[in-house]
DNA sequence: GACGTAATCTACAATGATTGTTAACTACTA
DNA sequence: TAGTAGTTAACAATCATTGTAGATTACGTC
């Protein structure tokens, strides 16, 4: 079996929590999913769940997922996209969302460090993770813009975004 | 009455949408809350709306926040709290959220611009919004060190009991 | 200043994501 | 192999938010 899905299952261990089949299974998904740089949602693990074990739960799969996140081996993130995504990958990235297709990809972290000095020195806060998430168009989407904004109602998007 | 809620109404005009008594009502408490560095869920700017104007609805309320957010008067932002909180200061800023009491403040905003540069060159992505969110806890929760919320200030529901 | 129309209002229902509950089941240890 | 803690699945409930429809209202036009 593959190697991160072991290590998955290895935390389970380690936590003496139990090695179902169900946890083993989404194990499998997440790092199927991780190889393929993916961030699907819940329902879209379900999904692919019951694929290979018809009678398994939304609910186990959300459990399972938090179990997951809790041990710091995967992460939870609400990217804006109606529900929350499977984050494959616990080490810290940015998250570019292109607000057409909803495509996610990940991008490396260049948070500048002063900001967290300054809320620990100046505010006594303590940083314990960040979110950093881009929202934008994508290249494909972007090239079918022109189009698209012919079906907008004049004033819909113009006035929404922020622009720089 | 005060400059913001003028400004506020000056857009809704501006867009040739008349300026309903609650629509006055609701910039009025924009403006209060931007004054108290607020970021109000809208439930919680319901029931402030309520005390002048009994009979308004959270329907309004919602709809005539997602108006102000199109004409990029104010900015729904989505901090994990379990609802969206109202950030009536549209300009680019971080926030700071304290897991245990749930209080939210805005920082500035030190991103470094490579990381866009290199979204849009390297991979054709446009940035046009950017969320940057900091958890952790702040200085009276560490000290407290219990967990459980804090009394925020005016009693209302605007920043704690957020759990999830 | 009144009118007509488009826009808005409220009340209510519906939605969608997520969480809580409970009884039945299962993996693991002894 | 049995006992037991822990997990599961079905179902209900919750919460924030959005959709619907008929009644009401603001505002430009006359």
């Amino acid at each position: 079996m593959a190697v991160l899905a072991e290590e998955l299952i290895a935390a389970f261990r380690r936590k003496g929590m139990k090695i179902t089949p169900q946890r083993q299974l989404l194990c499998t998904l997440v790092e199927k999913a991780h190889d393929q740089h993916e961030h699907p949602t819940v329902e879209a693990l379900h999904l692919r769940a019951m694929e290979e074990m018809p009678t398994i739960s939304l609910k186990t799969v959300y459990s399972t997922l938090a179990e997951l996140a809790e041990l710091g081996m995967i992460r939870l993130v609400a990217l804006g996209t109606g529900s929350v995504r499977v984050d494959p990958n616990p080490a810290p990235h940015a998250h570019f969302v292109c607000r057409s297709c909803g495509r996610i990809i990940d991008h490396p972290l260049d948070l500048d460090d002063d900001t967290e000095s300054a809320l620990e020195s100046d505010l006594g806060f303590v940083v314990e993770e960040r979110d950093v998430i881009y929202r934008g168009r994508c290249a494909a989407c972007r090239s079918q813009e022109t189009g698209e904004a012919v079906l907008l109602k004049e004033g819909d998007v113009s006035g929404n975004s922020q622009h720089r």
